[in-house]
This record gives structure tokens, C-alpha cells and sequence, in this order.
DNA sequence: ATCTTAACGCAACGTTCGTCGCATTTAGGG
DNA sequence: CCCTAAATGCGACGAACGTTGCGTTAAGAT
């Protein structure tokens, strides 16, 4: 997720136009959910005209994923507790936070996904990058002997962190933190 | 999913347009896909009019919950293999199956989701009865003396699918049907 | 067979959506 | 400071969407 380096024209006014229309959507989506999130108002709050963000972002989706790559924090990278539980057990913890909250951006960006296939790509990518950076709590684990050497780590990043979006965003139904903990635990235990 | 028995007309001409209806729900779907899935398309080819799908059926997902309960099947319950192992394996392996086929009509309900209130509420309501209905695998191997009585099936149950869900849907990369087994496998071994 | 009325067909309407051509502003370079 | 072109503003347009009023058909009751 590089910032667009080689805009031709990405000073002042484009950038200022940029971050209100941005933070509009933002309000917007706190505001009204992603189902009222419009072109239009989009468009009325920011002071933008709709010529612009259809010229600019495309769509509805194309905004969100503009706001999740500005977003982006390419520093991230999962904590180290000391043991492969503990490791798993932050990293769900902070997938936990980030669906629960209200509103919740990411659940945003994924309807967002269902709906065109640029901003199916870029969750895409996201995740992939973010799938990858949390390998690192496995090879740490294999580091310290806690776990054998051959272990799939994307096998058991899903098997910690598959039920917590199952259950929070395809079922629809609560999950506590310590329920997340949980699942954190018995991916853990799996390959040991 | 009981079929709607107090229809005030549910007989003939009704009854028939909704099944062209349906029919032509599910043609489109398998031509264009979701996305290509308008109620215009669908009314030129079940040759019902526009309008009496803006009545019946209101949106797009309204469509699909329809053909979702329609094809709801009452009957459904959970293989029984002789072990817990094998009877999760054989829930993954439909799971697995509804959503890699192509066109699959669970990925579209499940788009569908995200967009209306009602189409989420059915597929939640659905899925709610799945997993009630598959907990018996749970019960089953209880009863066998194979994982102690206080498991939480939901708990179990999530293990073992989640991973499916999230790789196919969420995620959208590949997962095989070994792959699936395997997360089959870590859940039965969770609880031993 | 007749009647009632739910369900459907039909045409027209207003709204929202996305696009286009053109004028205006302004960032960035000479 | 001036020049060029990218970015934005503006108004209008056509198409798609969803709704409404009214006439017609036919299911189910008497």
C-alpha cells in the first residue's frame, strides 16, 4: 500500500479536495452506515461536486478503498508476547476490535467487496499483506521450538482467525473477546 | 423454512409465475452472475411483468431469499459416519462444494446479504438452522464416548467451517477439498 | 354458473444515477 | 511573472430505477 508517488498533479487543491472528500465519507458512514452512503451526500458534505468523485473514485466502493489505503499503516506488525498463544491471542483480539467497533470501517470496505470487483481486489491485497506481516508470530514460534519447523502458517493463522469473521460478519451474531481468545487458544494447541 | 401455508392465492397463475419467476432468477445468475442480475433481466426472460416483481418481491435480494427458501430443504441433516472426524469432513466437504461451485448460489445469497436487511436476516435465519440441525454430530459423538459431555458445539462447529468461509468468501483464494478435511481434522482433535 | 377480489398486466410518471461538453481555476514549471 | 495543462466546477442530458393509477384476468368462494 505505497502512496501514489507518481500523480501527476497531487498538490494543494487535489489533496485538499482529497481529504474532504475522505473525511466526509467517513462522517457519512458513521453517520447513515454504508447503505447511506451515497455519491450525492458525499458530494453535499464535502463541497466537492459530483462530477468530480465520479471523475475521480468511480463508485461507492471506490471511495472506501481510497480510505482504506490512506489508512493503511505500513509500519504494522503483530506483537510479540513471547509465546505463540499470546501472539494469537493479540492478533485476534485487534481483528475482534476492529469488526465489533461501531462503525465499523472494515465491515464497511467488506460489502464494499461484494459490490465491485476494484474493491474486491484491494481487500485483497490487504489482507494478503496483512496474512503475510502475522506469519511472523509462526516463525518466531519455530524460532523458540515452541512448534515444529514445517508448520503452514497461513493453516493456522485461519484456523485462529477464520471464526472470528464467520461469526461476526457472514452469521451475524456476537462473539465476546473471550470467545476470540478461545480461538485463538485451540489454533495454538493444533500444532503443537 | 416452512413454505408460506396462509398465502391467501397461493394457487395456479400465482404459484406458476413464481416459479418462472424463480426459474429465470437462476438462468440469469448462472449467465451473468450477481452482478448482471437486474429485475428487468429477469422479468424479460420469465416474460412476468416489471412491475409485478416490484411488488412480490421488492429488490434483487428479495429474489435470492426467495430461491433460498425455495430451495430450502427440510430433509437436511448431517451424515453419520461412525466418528466425529468423519462427520465433520463430510460437512466440509458440502460446504466446500456450495461454495466452489460456479456459479455458486450460496456466494450470491451471501452478496445479497450485504446489501438488503432482509436478505441478511434470511440467511442468518438459515444458517442458524444449519447449525443447529449439524450440532448433532456433536451430540453423536458424545453419546460414542469419543469428546467429553460439556463441548460447546457452536465452539466445535465454527473450528472446523469458519476456515472454509473465510478463505472462499472473504479472503477469495483457492482452498482445496484436502484443505478442508485438514480443518476438519484440527477441530476434531480440538476437543479431544 | 355467478360473484368477489387478489394477483397481474400495462403505461406513464418522477427520481436517481452516471456521463458528457465546456468553462474556470490552479498547481507546477519555465 | 507568465504559460501550460491537469484538476475541478457547472449545467444538461439519457438511461436505468422504482412507483403509481387503472384496467384486466382468473382463483376461490357461494
Amino acid at each position: 500500500m505505497i502512496a501514489e508517488v507518481h500523480a501527476s498533479r497531487p498538490g494543494g487543491r487535489t489533496a485538499r479536495v482529497r481529504a474532504d472528500v475522505l473525511a466526509a465519507v467517513e462522517s457519512e458512514l458513521a453517520e447513515h452506515g454504508y447503505d447511506g452512503l451515497t455519491i450525492d451526500a458525499v458530494a453535499a458534505r464535502s463541497g466537492v461536486h459530483r462530477t468530480t468523485l465520479y471523475r475521480r473514485w468511480k463508485t461507492v466502493p471506490g471511495l472506501l478503498v481510497d480510505l482504506l489505503e490512506a489508512g493503511a499503516d505500513d509500519a504494522w506488525e503483530p506483537a510479540d508476547t513471547g509465546s505463540l498463544e499470546g501472539d494469537l491471542i493479540a492478533v485476534n483480539r485487534e481483528i475482534h476490535a476492529a469488526l465489533t467497533a461501531r462503525p465499523s470501517i472494515t465491515q464497511a470496505v467488506i460489502a464494499a467487496s461484494f459490490r465491485t470487483a476494484a474493491a474486491a481486489d484491494a481487500l485483497t491485497r490487504f489482507w494478503e499483506d496483512r496474512y503475510e506481516r502475522t506469519a511472523l508470530v509462526v516463525s518466531r514460534a519455530v524460532a523458540r521450538g515452541e512448534i515444529p519447523g514445517g508448520t503452514d502458517p497461513h493453516q493456522l493463522l485461519l484456523t485462529a482467525t477464520a471464526p472470528l469473521y464467520h461469526q461476526l460478519v457472514l452469521l451475524r451474531q456476537p462473539m465476546s473477546r473471550d470467545q476470540a481468545d478461545q480461538h485463538a487458544r485451540i489454533a495454538a494447541a493444533s500444532v503443537r
